[in-house]
DNA sequence: GTGGTCTAGACCACT
DNA sequence: GTGGTCTAGACCACA
């Protein structure tokens, strides 16, 4: 919410965005392996080390292991740890700033409510 | 490797943000001068030349103007284009990714909802 | 002490370590500035990014900051932290460690302590 | 970045460092067979390649023998070799490092006497 | 001037 | 097969 501008993201931050919410999404269900490196690196074409960086930073975050000489695999409560996270990051600062926002600009509440409403109701099957 | 992609905004990006507020509060009223570039950098301690590329970021925006020996003004109807500008983006992109990101955390509507209104009616000079 | 293996380790981290030291023994004192990446790529030999990695280490450590368009500088503080962290370190594995593989060779241990004592005394200026 | 140079070392290093123990500690006494590669690989759900590679480097170390079709033994004098070699390192690698790392830290001398003093008399057998 | 990112390609250690 | 490190050289954003 605060700054949402994706695209200036340099590539190693979009995968590691990308990533997370795989492990959100059960795409990398937890105990599973990440694709290896290289096989990233060559299916988005882009630098190994580019690939590198990123499952660096996700295994500073204690989502995902090394293990030696077989590769990354998803922590097993990771998906729990990052909702958590990302929880507490939403209620404490994008819905506070959402709001503020919102005031600032003298938005009008009815309608950014009904819309909340509507596009919930759309998505009843979650 | 795990860095700061927060709150570190460049410097410049920091005050242009700074100054579109100080227009939309009526801390720089239209026709009002902004304070100039040495002040600005005498009091936050900053480059003279950050400053300068933040009323050049405002100036290609057109909510400031320059005028020769005297200074950057707020034009008339700065911020009337402001807080269309801003309008605009926020229902466009804002609300969309806000939505979508509480579906995606799987947040209570309700209580993203209630809290809206409450905050709202808090400041009942909407 | 437990792996004193340094020669192995990567460039990246000799650089951190010896930096780390660098700060210890005032050779940075705190608030003052790193050599800059390229200045110290220049002087090694060694490919900027290596430099940019251990610079990274550090920050995450939280001994360094970086000044954006100034470069890193060693944050007040920095030293007493990483006293207090090598100390502790020290105190709680070095000892230990040492002491038992003593007894697991059967090392005298007048020989050890008569050591410690006398190069102690060799360097009465500390 | 911030990663793993502590107990970190390559499994099949953990391995020998383990049956080196082993010898010393007459686990493994002279003449005795080791486990076979099988059995370890089984038990520590390890690779058996990884296994080997540690029995390989005792071998080349001198401190056990393959008997071709029965395995591998700790060869007679391993032992006392091993004490040998690991008692001439302690002296000429770790005790200087320890007093260097000690005087660095400006540790004070008496304490660590006196942990080791009360560390060996504990152990009486000595 | 500073650091940050990326590429392309090489070599190494571990399993 | 896996990831880790390094080089050489390029381009970019920030101050």
């Amino acid at each position: 919410m605060t700054h949402q501008w994706h695209e200036n993201l340099p590539i190693y931050k979009q995968l590691v965005i990308k990533i997370r919410q795989g492990i959100l999404n059960q795409l990398y269900p937890e105990g599973s392996a990440l694709p290896s490196v290289r096989a990233v690196s060559a299916e988005l074409s882009i630098n190994h080390i580019t690939v590198s960086k990123a499952y660096h930073e996700l295994l500073d975050e204690g989502l995902i292991e090394k293990r030696r000489g077989l590769g990354m695999f998803v922590k097993t409560g990771a998906k729990e740890t990052l909702l958590h996270a990302e929880k507490s990051k939403f209620l404490a600062e994008d819905l506070p700033n959402f709001i503020e926002k919102m005031q600032q600009l003298k938005i009008d509440k009815q309608e950014v409510i009904s819309q909340i409403q509507q596009l919930i109701t759309e998505n009843k099957h979650d």
